[in-house]
DNA sequence: AGTCTTCTTCTACGTCGCGTAGAACCGATC
DNA sequence: GATCGGTTCTACGCGACGTAGAAGAAGACT
């Protein structure tokens, strides 16, 4: 499954919020208050590219970039917990369960619009 | 967040798929591949009740219990991803965008029973 | 009661992942 | 080719986890 440090979920989390490409002394001036060393936040990087989170180019100044958007990597992530279920469905029947009544409407739109699409 | 090593995850899932309590000794039989000395056994055991997974009773051969069921526990997992999200319905869509055919058509089913249930 | 047996708790060690960074190395620029 | 910023290598400390021996406590047996 996922493991990331804090650091490491930081600075992905940063990659994310920003979009496009990042240097590492970008990275390292964003997170001043930690007062990093620069080598400190190539290390996190490389291991966020081990782990297939971040790819970088070979322009002088690295470039650095988050393979997936936020939002597909947390996706992603909940399939991984269902996906370890045995009882998929009942997993989901609590999960839904529990979810505030604006996000279940927005929920069944999303459905609906997906039933059509299939349907079609 | 939740974080456990492999064989407190493996305890873990055998206290649920028995579903009721279990003792220390059980445990290190079901386990009995890993050859795992007893207080192996309960050093993982008091370590889940520190995370709250897990409970005991004051019987002389403690009979230990997880405290969810499986599917609270994954539920509640999604949720906990889902709650770290900045867009929570960006990962909405992205997540029911991608469960499959049957799936989506028993969360519609579940939603609108919700609806129905806020709605009185 | 005194001891034997069994279960429980304490303490500890090796390993691994992560935060952290110095040291060494490389590529461009003057 | 010396210098300077950027990159990679190597390493250390710490906390989590798998692992278990040693010490302690609660009954059982005689």
């Amino acid at each position: 499954m996922n493991t990331l440090g804090e650091l490491e979920r930081a600075v992905l989390e940063h990659l994310w919020s920003v979009g496009g490409p990042v240097t590492a002394a970008q990275l390292r001036d964003h997170f001043a208050d930690r007062n990093l060393a620069l080598t400190t936040v190539h290390t996190v990087l490389s291991r966020l590219e081990q782990k297939d989170f971040v790819t970088h180019d070979e322009a002088r100044p690295r470039q650095f970039t988050a393979r997936s958007t936020r939002e597909d990597h947390m996706a992603g992530l909940m399939h991984e917990v269902l996906g370890q279920a045995a009882d998929r469905q009942a997993v989901l029947a609590r999960f839904v369960g529990s979810v505030d009544p604006a996000e279940a409407r927005m929920l069944r739109e999303l459905l609906a619009g997906a039933d059509d699409a299939a349907a079609r």
